[in-house]
DNA sequence: GACATGGTGTGACCCAGTTCACATCGCATC
DNA sequence: GATGCGATGTGAACTGGGTCACACCATGTC
């Protein structure tokens, strides 16, 4: 019923079994909002079929991307545990399907096994790491690196050697933090070094390690 | 044995008493490390008196401070459940006190009252958020406003209603993100409006609101 | 008192990235 | 094939903040 690729594999099976105990299914459209930034919010999801784009807003409506989750991948531990406003939006992008699992519910499955509770901290945990990463990086790389990384992250799941990324500049602009100017002015010299080029509707990687040195992974 | 104000105050009173018994303690001298960031780390630490300072560093050692904490104030809460690298360095400022816990131990403790687990997670959730915030701050304010808001941070344990913050512009630099250079200048626009002063060994704010009006408290 | 040392104030200059303003290129629609 | 529209490319001007290079304190100490 789960999925036991991406983020949930790093749970043990005895949690994925209890949280599949405890879900109900939910189905998005393309583009319908998951929650906003600000609501209310006691239930953890996780990604069965599709992608969701989680990202945080300035009040003046300026959008930070934060990450694009894929089947297999969880959010919205915190919400579980300390039910309270959400820190970020979640958004489908494509048709997907969610398992939701409220507080409540996982709460009194979890009362049978206590243990797993460390699991879901252990979850919990390595998101915080992440969003640890996220913050020094924007702090301590320039835009090109940043740029570097995110493309890198972004197409990590696809198996090709040259994959295509299908997202506009203004997209990639939203998750570097910059604007879709500066992202379209770096991404033309990267193109005349041969790092990647122009494909139908996307952005195809053509040199993978060249890619790899601009986002200079040995920082940080 | 632990203090019952700052973090802890929202740990409900079992918790505390059940870390009480599983806490060694810890005294660190000025400036003393207690881990570096990229360290292996399985415990959590409660601060008892003195002050610890959190930060990050980029590889070429620039530093970006993220916390000053004080007593009642915990850290280290993923590590517990999920020990692997620190993604922070933490030093003591001032001679400070600290209860550390180890993972093992807690465990151990918990075994008897795992509802608890709950409880702990729910600190690690705050702790989150404060870590979203940070991150969103860090994008999306200007330098000022985030020096604006630093500055309120870490001066609202003070009972005075003009506190003196007892730290250098250097320092000051870490905690925004910016140069020592571009802190002293803010600062003087600031002193000629009556906003801040210099006093012995550090700064003195005499108009608080003029300051929370500096700090966008309302964007976000 | 003379001198080093660490904090602070400012100015000159530089640069990454923004803002604004277009031009261009598909590609869908009529 | 004309028209429109979203995405892309790029150039000019601006600007926040960084870098560098000082001057100017205090304070401590020899």
């Amino acid at each position: 019923m789960l999925p036991d690729t991406g983020f949930l594999s790093n749970a043990s099976k005895d949690l994925r079994d209890l949280m599949g105990r405890a879900a109900t299914e939910v189905t998005l459209a393309d583009g319908e909002p998951l929650f906003d930034q600000g609501d209310e919010g006691d239930t953890l999801y996780a990604v069965t079929e599709g992608a969701i784009e989680l990202s945080v807003l300035s009040r003046e409506g300026r959008k930070l991307s934060l990450d694009i989750l894929r089947p297999g991948d969880m959010f919205g531990e915190i919400a579980l545990f300390d039910p309270s406003l959400r820190t970020a939006s979640a958004v489908a992008v494509g048709e997907t399907h969610l398992l939701s699992v409220r507080n409540a519910d996982l709460l009194r499955e979890l009362r049978h096994a206590p243990e797993l509770a460390v699991d879901l901290v252990k979850l919990a945990g390595q998101r915080m790491r992440w969003m640890n990463r996220q913050l020094s990086e924007q702090v301590f790389l320039p835009m090109p690196s940043r740029l570097a990384r995110k493309i890198l992250h972004l197409t990590e799941h696809e198996k090709t050697d040259q994959p295509i990324l299908d997202m506009s500049q203004t997209d990639l602009a939203e998750f570097v933090g910059a604007t879709r100017e500066a992202v379209s002015k770096t991404l033309s010299t990267w193109k005349k070094r041969g790092v990647v080029e122009n494909a139908k509707s996307g952005l195809k990687i053509l040199d993978y390690s060249g890619l790899r040195a601009l986002a200079a992974l040995d920082e940080l």
